[in-house]
DNA sequence: CTTTTGATTCGACATCTGTCGATACAGAGC
DNA sequence: GCTCTGTATCGACAGATGTCGAATCAAAAG
């Protein structure tokens, strides 16, 4: 998951240097689709912010004033766009961020080569 | 429009740094919404990557198999978001991305102080 | 003024999305 | 084994979204 997006975006082409293409836009916007909705955005932060670089869905559940499938669902959305993924460990099940990702999604947004990939994350 | 962007978000405030406020997520995943559909995205950057950093509608209704009314619809959607603005000059109506405000959700995504605002653009 | 051309707005439609309650699953502890 | 607790899945529903054809607006050219 994380090289089909290195594929189709490269390491550097930004958006304002030359035209997406096709593949490039679908891939790209699968991920700002993800991070389209506010409980998903904080949820994102949540878990990235959090002490150890991870959380699980206890710590998270509480903040939001929404049940626990609206949570889990918004989980999978951020899981499936490949920005999280989850862990279980005895009776919880922690999320972390991918950083790289978030690299990437910047990579691309910035005009000049400003951003290193991330990868020392 | 701009300014309340930078109220919400800041210049300096990593999604990974600390959790979003709850008007910082809305605020912020108004914009990735708007990027968050492959034609739009597509549009962005034909927009930003066209000779003098505008590009006219009829630039970029020819790339897609979309009717006029659905290229206008999406311009709405990114100039709405406070992505592009658009001006008319004689038969032809010209948009242009703002390149901070690219620079700003590029400075969120990533966990360090390495984005400059962008205003230098 | 009428026509033509570029772009937007309007109205309608099928599809997608966010939310919930009910249900099911997976470990832990008894 | 059973039960309890933390998550996920399922099914349903209201509301949002992407797309189009038809109509409208704005500037230019006859």
């Amino acid at each position: 998951m994380l090289a089909e997006l290195a594929d189709v975006v490269g390491c550097c082409s930004p958006l304002v240097r030359e035209p997406l293409t096709g593949p490039q836009a679908v891939e790209l916007s699968r991920l700002f689709k993800a991070m389209g909705d506010p409980v998903r955005l904080r949820l994102l932060s949540l878990i990235a912010s959090h002490a150890g670089g991870e959380a699980c869905v206890c710590d998270l559940s509480g903040v939001f004033e929404l049940t626990g499938p609206t949570i889990s669902h918004h989980l999978k959305v951020l899981r499936e766009a490949g920005l999280i993924s989850g862990e279980r460990r005895g009776t919880w099940i922690y999320y972390r961020v991918h950083p790289e990702v978030l690299a990437t999604l910047a990579g691309v947004l910035l005009p000049a080569g400003l951003v290193s990939t991330g990868m020392g994350a």
